[in-house]
RNA sequence: GGCCCCUUGGUCAAGAGGUUAAGACAUCGCCCUUUCACGGCGGCAACAUGGGUUCAAUUCCCGUAGGGGUCACCA
């Protein structure tokens, strides 16, 4: 028991990687580092009318961007690869044959039509299912042999015992017993020679020493027809820890289909990576010490299996965004600014500000990157507003209070020279001291004067620093203009 | 429908046979304040249900309901 664990990542390259997808690969990654194992990745492409193009890459380039490693898998290589299954179709059919010696498995020739055929008719079980008959399983050596020189078309299906039960141990949900009655000899090799799911994955998990398979709940309960065959091949059974899905609300699962978000759509929008893989370590576990947030280490370090969940989880992208605001606050400026930049960019104000005191500005109140250009397009939108905008109570602020301040404070303004934050406000407050009114209506006012808009990432002199001394007496006339 | 599995607030979740049943997000309110945020403080809000077992069950057992999974030459 002192064997290296070792884990194994195995999607199928069928589109984009969903947040359940990389989920499984994060837990399979922290189980194996937490215990000084090894993660593998393999990629399930076995049925070719399922490949996508570009699948593979989008695989390999969310892993790496998410910063979970692997050490073995088809683009590094490895003592037992190749690990694409698509390459190693001989390796299952020889597998297949040792089956069919052991009885574990067998040829079977029947048609697509005869298959058909029971579904409408006799065959059919109480609940209106239809399981295979085990028709070629009498078929004699002589008759197969024949059939298979005659060059007629065959599949090679499991022998499942018709009595019985298959119990096994899952780390999270503990025993786990089915009915071999219950269970169909599914097909272990196709017509075309690749095999299924179901073989490949029992096969290839042997070859490649993977012990602790992990994988979503979908298995759970055809996990004992592995588990026969493991028995047949007289191969030690792995460890098994089934995952519980994750949702989109109570009754969907959450799906690309579905146009629900991927790892990559997340990033698009503007999350901070590190908060996504944070999010979705949450989303099914907690750590003994109930942290939230945590660096790729710290997982590793407080992962533990009796965390895990074995009911759905509901993906709630409001918390990823409160987590990811958590990850904007504690960046350097510099880190900030070079992941922010891009989404400045696509702001009408891009290139006309000083993008240093931009994202200054911004970093205290930004959470998903995406929100950024909204935020400061405004910058760019002045014109004539609704005086509505002056109206507020706290600060004693209505157009007419602007009306009587604006023009006196265009007249100081006009004269200062010094347009950095500090000196500013230190003005500004001088100026409602003179002039005897309140801070916040000087302020709020000109606020709203420069900017025309209610919320702004930043106050009067903050703005004002950000629009420099000439945008803001022309504003400032043009908001004089508008009050008469 | 059969089988397997699950069930603590709106969401993520801790917890244990005896607790005032944590914490976080969201939400609401207050404070701070140069808007918006940040921050601080506080509020609302949960053990699906019916039976057992027990001195005591939200925690253990059974049923019911609800939910998930599975029943493919898909993974």
């Amino acid at each position: 028991m002192s064997e290296k664990v070792r884990t194994r990542f195995a999607p199928s390259p069928t589109g984009y990687m969903h947040i359940g997808n990389l989920r499984s690969a994060l837990y399979g990654y922290l189980f194996a580092k937490k215990n000084g194992g090894e993660f593998i990745l393999r990629i399930e492409d076995t049925d070719q009318g399922r490949y996508v193009d570009g699948a593979v890459q989008i695989i390999y380039d969310t892993l790496r961007d998410a910063g979970i490693e692997y050490t073995e898998g088809p683009d590094k290589g490895g003592p037992y690869g190749p690990y694409m299954q698509s390459q190693r179709k001989e390796i299952y059919m020889e597998y297949a044959k040792k089956l069919i010696e052991t009885g574990a498995a067998y040829y079977c020739f029947c048609t697509p039509e005869r298959l058909a055929s029971m579904k409408d008719t006799s065959v059919q079980d109480a609940n209106g299912v239809t399981r295979y008959d085990k028709h070629c399983l009498s078929l004699s050596k002589e008759e197969v042999e024949e059939k298979l020189k005659a060059g007629v078309p065959f599949v090679i299906r499991q022998n499942i015992p018709a009595e019985g039960k298959g119990t096994y141990h899952d780390m999270v949900f503990g025993e786990v017993t089915v009915d071999y009655k219950d269970m169909e000899d599914g097909i272990l090799i196709k017509s075309d020679g690749m095999p299924t799911y179901n073989f490949a994955n029992v096969v290839d998990d042997h070859l490649m020493h993977i012990n602790y398979v992990i994988r979503g709940v979908e298995y759970l309960s055809s996990t004992p027809k592995y588990n026969l065959m493991y028995d047949a091949f007289g191969w030690e059974r792995p460890h098994y820890m089934h995952l519980s899905p994750v949702m989109k609300d109570a009754q969907h699962k959450l799906s690309k289909r579905n146009g629900d978000a991927s790892y990559e759509d997340l990033v698009q929008k503007g999350y901070i990576k590190e908060a996504i893989l944070n999010y979705i370590a949450l989303l099914g576990w907690a750590p003994k010490d109930n942290s939230e947030k945590m660096t790729l280490a710290e997982m590793i370090d407080k992962f533990s299996v009796d965390g895990l969940s074995k009911s759905p989880s509901i993906y709630d992208e409001a918390k990823l965004r409160w987590l990811s605001g958590e990850y904007v606050k504690e960046m350097s400026e510099e880190e900030f600014l070079k992941r922010a930049e891009p989404f400045i960019a696509k702001s009408k104000a891009y290139g006309k500000y000083d993008v240093k005191l931009l994202a200054k500005l911004l970093q205290p109140r930004t959470e998903v990157l995406g929100d950024i250009p909204a935020k400061i397009d405004f910058l760019e939108e002045y014109g004539a507003f609704d005086l509505a905008l002056y109206d507020n109570k706290k600060q004693k602020c209505s157009a007419e209070v602007a009306k009587n301040i604006l023009p006196a404070l265009l007249d100081e303004m006009r004269g200062w020279e010094d347009y950095s934050n500090a000196a500013l406000y230190e003005k500004l407050v001088a100026f409602a001291a003179e002039r005897g009114v309140k801070n916040g209506q000087v302020l709020w006012c000109l606020r709203i004067a420069l900017t025309g808009t209610a919320v702004t990432p930043g106050g009067a002199s903050e703005m004002a620093e950000l629009l420099g001394k000439e945008r803001c007496i022309d504003r400032l006339g043009r908001a004089i203009a508008n009050l008469r």
